[in-house]
DNA sequence: GCAACGCTTCGCCTCCCGGCGAAGCGTTCC
DNA sequence: GGAACGCTTCGCCGGGAGGCGAAGCGTTGC
């Protein structure tokens, strides 16, 4: 028999500056190889791979080898979770830069977290979807999917899959909820494949395209520049 | 402007074993002194108050003065969620004890989590609400409030909360959804307002008392036994 | 085949974190 | 008033975590 869960093992791996920063960047979801993370982590090489080998060991990130790079990303959800849950706790920090100013304006405005949209858009679009009633205002469960669908995603195929639809996730740059789980997943995956949405070539941002600006006015009636203005 | 979260400061804080059984602890929703703390954390008073001094300075914990005690909470729900988080991606420790074993047990089948009831009891719960119609089983969004009344939950006074009424907490020990949020917390109040559920001596651990399994029986047709045994 | 490249392993060093006991401060109780 | 009690502050110590560079290993490309 087992006892209670020992929740200080896996902090102490997440509560290191080096691998604290290269979580934040997989965060984004995509898959990172080391180079670039010891880069973001601002340590040698052989101090990431260090760091790297105890991520992977403790479950919290995967690995795919791709030749003679090797690609790292977040485990599953849960891990993406947690990480969300505690930047929404930490204070954030100075900046030292523009390019680091910037970097921090774009990520509010619009970024992946983990597999779907964060950020003041996903803020604004999940009020939208709310007012517009395909969403619950309470808990972001779904009403109506024929907003869903105008927007390129097929609902139904989501139905059979054993994911939860619809997960209310809090965003830490807006304190307030966006829209998450195999729903969000699915939206994100629609607004990428029609280029409504890019992602950004470096860091979690994403950027949303004029085309995506003019649809997503169309289909919703909701203004992106107002929404990440405030 | 500032710029991206540091996870890992709050992380570091967490990831300290002592502190992390005093978060564990202080999951349960319960309110405990120092001395309480430092029981459970095996340090020595000294070791704990300057443990319990960092987490009150990072903002994961709140203090509260009475007499000569200091009792020490969650900060808020946040908190609560993060250490959840944790809890689910942690191994389990090895039990070292007979008492261990037990307590161990006892929180499997029913503990309380942070405001709310977690574990197999309420994980049964939950599924029990889903098939009565009660709520959705997608994301435990609120159908029909007629099975909380019963229950003695006034849903009704929840209507206006700012707090999400209903929210989907994954529990560690079933790896299943149970009930959180207002209702999920209003649920809690009921069922140890009206004795059905006590809380145990110490730890997290709850127990359901015989009214209240002939209670739940009655009122929802849930076998508690049945449900903690498997 | 050899150079370039990405990553890991190894050895070394430094520093800070977490532990304790003793003593001090504030509160409670008789 | 004084003893008991809960908690904090202080000073001290030891161990391990985290940093780096050099060297080694496997893959890619010319």
């Amino acid at each position: 028999m087992d006892g209670d869960a020992d929740i200080a093992s896996v902090a102490a791996v997440i509560g290191n500056p080096a691998r604290g920063r290269m979580l934040t960047a997989m965060a984004g979801g995509r898959a990172l190889p080391a180079s670039e993370l010891a880069r973001v982590a601002q340590v040698s090489p052989s101090t990431a791979s260090a760091h790297l080998a105890r991520l992977t060991l403790s479950g919290l990130v995967a690995v795919e080898r791709h030749g003679r790079y090797r690609y790292h990303r977040l485990a599953d959800e849960r891990v993406a979770q947690v990480i969300e849950g505690l930047s929404a706790l930490a204070p954030s920090r100075r900046v030292r830069s523009l390019r680091e100013a910037n970097q921090s304006t774009a990520e509010r405005a619009a970024r992946s977290c983990y597999d779907h949209l964060a950020g003041a858009v996903a803020v604004a679009l999940a009020d939208r979807l709310c007012e517009s009633g395909a969403l619950d205002r309470d808990d972001l469960s779904l009403r109506d999917a024929s907003p869903f669908a105008a927007l390129g995603v097929d609902v139904g195929a989501l139905a059979g899959a054993r994911r939860p639809l619809t997960r209310s996730c809090l965003d830490w740059s807006e304190r307030r909820p966006h829209l998450a789980g195999g729903l969000g997943a699915a939206l994100l995956q629609a607004l990428l494949a029609s280029s409504w949405v890019v992602r950004r070539p470096q860091g979690r941002a994403v950027a949303v395209t004029p085309r995506g600006r003019a649809g997503l006015r169309d289909a919703l009636g909701l203004d992106v520049v107002a929404a990440a203005l405030h």
